[in-house]
DNA sequence: TATTGTTATACTCTATAACTATA
DNA sequence: TATAGTTATAGAGTATAACAATA
């Protein structure tokens, strides 16, 4: 893909900047995470892992707002890196709770840092100021919770987006 | 239909937080769109021809950061529609000018209408200092040319506004 | 009957490779 | 040889539908 500075009729359409700031960020994700093994989604897949115990694979798919269908896809794959494992919930022997293994938690935080440099390099061209309001206008405008409390969060009921 | 909201652990994660609000704005622009018979990737493309004349296929695949061969859908469709329509360059006959036709032009200018209301409305959870801020952060990061003091959609089109 | 995980399938979006017609 | 458009194809990424096990 040729990547021409957009021209001026597109630089003000939000559809045409949230598009091209997120395909610019993953690609930078991708680079700074490939000497890891995992891609920025596995990531945050095991971000959820480590912030929340026992969780089932709906109940993972719920917080990262994807498919329970495409949570299977991600779990056999991070199964297969030996970074999560599926155990049968003797509660309810219909659900999955993964955890994180050892080297899961080992591999998010060496990857969890290594995406936070990521992210200071991708948000470097601001100031500071920009890159703080940028990030608080993100969080409004996807009803993210933003840091001042701990999310009162309903336990991933929830419907998985378009 | 119900989107919980993010757990904290993605709220401050660039990436979930750029894909989630491209995939809310994706939602909205496809919903104020409908009726007007095109999406916002089609809108796109007929701005960018109503903003350059004489432009080849390639030439609007350029500018709009997306392959030629992708092209050739866009313009088929839009063809379909009897929005464009392609005519052989009389001097080099390998390329097809694409512009506008009056339906077309017509179509422009109502669908850009819906989609300047719809953005207000995206907008509208921010105070006007961080819409302002985030247009500005985003066209930073994705090496837009920013037409300075420009507010987001204060008047207009999104468009060039010289 | 409803829910969880799974599989098979399909659909969207986009790119790569190969073909054609021009240059 | 190189370029513009086209076609065929493939690969992400994700969803829907159907099914088995379990509640």
């Amino acid at each position: 893909m040729t990547r021409d500075a957009p021209p001026e009729v597109l630089s003000s359409r939000l559809g045409y900047l949230l598009k091209h700031a997120y395909l610019r960020l993953t690609e930078e994700s991708a680079r700074a995470l490939a000497s890891h093994g995992i891609d920025g989604r596995e990531l945050a897949v095991l971000a959820v892992l480590d912030a929340h115990d026992e969780l089932s694979q709906l109940e993972v798919a719920g917080k990262l707002g994807i498919d329970r269908t495409t949570m299977v896809a991600f779990v056999d794959t991070l199964e297969g890196k030996e970074l999560v494992e599926r155990r049968r919930s003797p509660q309810d022997r219909r659900k999955n709770i993964v955890r994180l293994t050892p080297t899961g938690r080992e591999r998010l935080r060496d990857a969890e840092f290594a995406r936070q440099e990521m992210e200071r390099r991708f948000l470097a061209p601001l100031s500071s100021t920009d890159a703080t309001c940028l990030v608080r206008a993100l969080q409004s405008l996807t009803g993210a919770p933003t840091s001042a409390g701990k999310a009162p969060d309903a336990d991933g009921d929830g419907g998985p987006h378009p």
